[in-house]
DNA sequence: CTCCACCTTGACACCGGTGTGAGGCTCGGG
DNA sequence: CCCGAGCCTCACACCGGTGTCAAGGTGGAG
């Protein structure tokens, strides 16, 4: 497909392809007339770019965990240097924190959310008695 | 405790502090010759703020999500307009949607170095075995 | 042939988080 | 008194992800 779908199926700017595509995160070959022909499975390569760039991974780090991503994973791992499986152990360690961090925090505005809506008719003391409907 | 204490204490430059500060996410009393003064319990929520722009949430939405996680939460909790309501529910599945996003990423480089390094001596069928030990 | 939609590259610009440096004040110790 | 450390404000600069626009090629439909 060329870039105008790929776009689309994505809900991703031709622009942010074009980019990615230069930070060597996604590869596409050319048509003769220099249009860029992108494989089906793109899609939820993207997909899961966009979600990792929303985790707030850097594209650096993106461009190296993704190639362990890839479907038919543990066959032909590409030349895993030590350096490499350093960075990724780290990177790894380093989304646990996140996980966690986040959890924690989403369980906060969560809990938060659920007291304030949750109607535990509190005394009129303080009120702030948002009526949910 | 002044500007330099609490950078030390949280690892945090003091231009980054004065940054939050000017952001509306901390407050700071000033003593009479113009230097910050800081809460002892800033020390956590220094620490809480970065791992939430860490997580890749902007200032703007720290800012709003901070005040429902404070100690005595659920008390007095300021008025929580139904537009400010929204924006945390909206935040809040955001931060699901990144967390599981990120979980589903953490696992998969998690299960490619344990294959990797694991030294399963996989049988050069299709392997991707990956042993969860 | 003309249009129009779609593609190309390249450049400039923005925004948010962060570093850095200048110029100036405060305060405690030699 | 002077010095140095720590603080202040202000401002410019960077980097990464993203928008936008310009100037141009391609190709199918009228």
């Amino acid at each position: 497909m060329r870039i105008g779908e790929l776009s689309e199926r994505t809900d991703t700017s031709r622009r942010l392809l074009r980019y990615y595509e230069e930070q060597g995160l996604i590869i596409s070959t050319r048509s003769a007339n220099g249009y860029r022909n992108y494989d089906e499975n793109l899609v939820d390569r993207v997909l899961q770019i966009r979600g990792l760039l929303d985790a707030g991974l850097p594209t650096r780090i993106i461009r190296q965990i993704l190639p362990c991503l890839n479907k038919p994973r543990a066959i032909h791992f590409p030349d895993a240097t030590p350096e490499m499986l350093a960075t990724l152990t780290l990177e790894r360690d380093r989304m646990t924190q996140r996980i966690e961090c986040l959890i924690r925090n989403r369980d906060a505005v969560s809990e938060y959310l659920d007291t304030v809506s949750g109607k535990r008719r509190e005394e009129p003391s303080s009120a702030a008695t948002a009526a949910t409907h």
